[in-house]
DNA sequence: AGCCTTCGCGTACGGTGTTCGCGAATGTTC
DNA sequence: GAACATTCGCGAACACCGTACGCGAAGGCT
């Protein structure tokens, strides 16, 4: 009756127990995937990009990975290795916001990062890792076990559509969104709109206490 | 100097001034990849297939639509079409929460636009409507220009990520992902996970509740 | 009636993810 | 050391994809 399907890559195993051994590994193929999206975007990141950046073919990667997104799903369990995870102080808010803003640096590191981390949010041996660091730094808290798996979604997501938000006001998009909204304001019938242009500083130097605040308050909202 | 860049689709003419008539107009076009898309998903919304809904071949849709991208623009703000604006009534939170429980309703009868509404936030006609609304509705509110913005941004992408949340509770990767934190409670090292699997009634009737907390807990954030 | 401009769209190009099948390579067993 | 079982590497192929080009046809304006 229950169809059986294919489970999580990390649930099979990476070596074969018996026949020839693999050549590489999972950790040298997403390495390369990584490095390649890093320089040059999510949408460089093809079977056959990577494959070529490990002097193979395309096919032999699936070897290894059952599909693209598996490929992905490894990459960004990758960069959930690079949290630096000292021990809970007993102040849950500061904690957090530790955590935060090491994502906050690991998705700017990492441009590609964000849009995976919010389109599919995927937890391997690494965010494994972090979701119980982060259920440890909330051990104390008395909200609902079902709350803390929400805020750690909410803090994962939330820092992604920042770090998205800011690496975007350089896009030429943006410009052509902006000169549209020009567009608007000055054919009338959008006086709200109109008034916004009259303002210009951007105050930029506000910005991160924004993040801080937003999350925190984002985050007392799920946890009651 | 300045390099000369295509401007956004909406200040694009739809018809020329001069030469023969367009045989569709770009609402067609639109309405059909939205039927596309909410019948099989936004990966079957290609040229070819959206071409083919409206039988006509691939290449004609690029008398309408510059790119790809652009289509999925139009479907975007098509969407930003149905919303029912009612004036302020003083109340901005409970304004708010209006537009926000609309958004939800919208983005669950169009399963494919959280996805686009996080990924590339997208302004046309219908966009600035509501965002004028937003505005309108912020009027009285003493926060700057700027963190507004932001509030409106917010409020879509929240809901977004919220109605993703939910729609994704069904998807069968959802299934393999509880399998492996189930494994991964059952291997030892990761004990509030572990302790995580003892609950396991969802309690489904707040969520809705948690829905508006957070989201007016994260708009008071931006707002100051 | 003629012109001018735009439209429709067949065709083609370079790319994509993925499958198949087979020869080669290896650890294990006799 | 030879035979075997099993996996690995991967060339080739399939079905798509987004997009550019170019040309015949169609319609409005003078």
């Amino acid at each position: 009756m229950t169809g059986q399907q294919e489970p999580v890559i990390w649930m099979r195993p990476e070596q074969a127990a018996a026949g020839r051994p693999a050549e590489r590994s999972r950790a040298e193929i997403t390495a390369a995937a990584v490095e390649l999206a890093d320089r040059e975007g999510l949408d460089a990141v093809s079977m056959r990009r990577v494959a070529a950046a490990l002097d193979t073919g395309a096919a032999s990667l699936y070897r290894y990975v059952s599909a693209r997104d598996d490929l992905l799903a490894l990459m960004v369990d990758s960069t959930a290795g690079e949290y630096d995870l000292s021990p809970p102080t007993g102040d849950w808010q500061a904690d957090l916001l530790v955590i935060a803003r090491q994502a906050r640096q690991i998705m700017q590191r990492h441009p590609w990062l964000p849009e995976l981390v919010i389109t599919r949010p995927v937890l391997g041996p690494h965010g494994v890792d972090l979701l119980e660091h982060v259920l440890d730094v909330l051990a104390g808290h008395p909200a609902e076990p079902a709350a803390k798996l929400e805020a750690f979604a909410l803090l994962n997501a939330l820092t992604a559509l920042f770090v998205q938000h800011e690496l975007a006001a350089a896009a030429p998009e943006a410009r052509r969104q902006a000169a549209y909204l020009q567009h608007i304001a000055a054919a009338g019938g959008h006086p709200r709109i109109a008034a916004l242009q009259a303002v210009a500083a951007p105050p930029a130097d506000t910005s991160r206490d924004r993040f801080a605040s937003v999350l925190v308050r984002a985050l007392t909202g799920v946890l009651g």
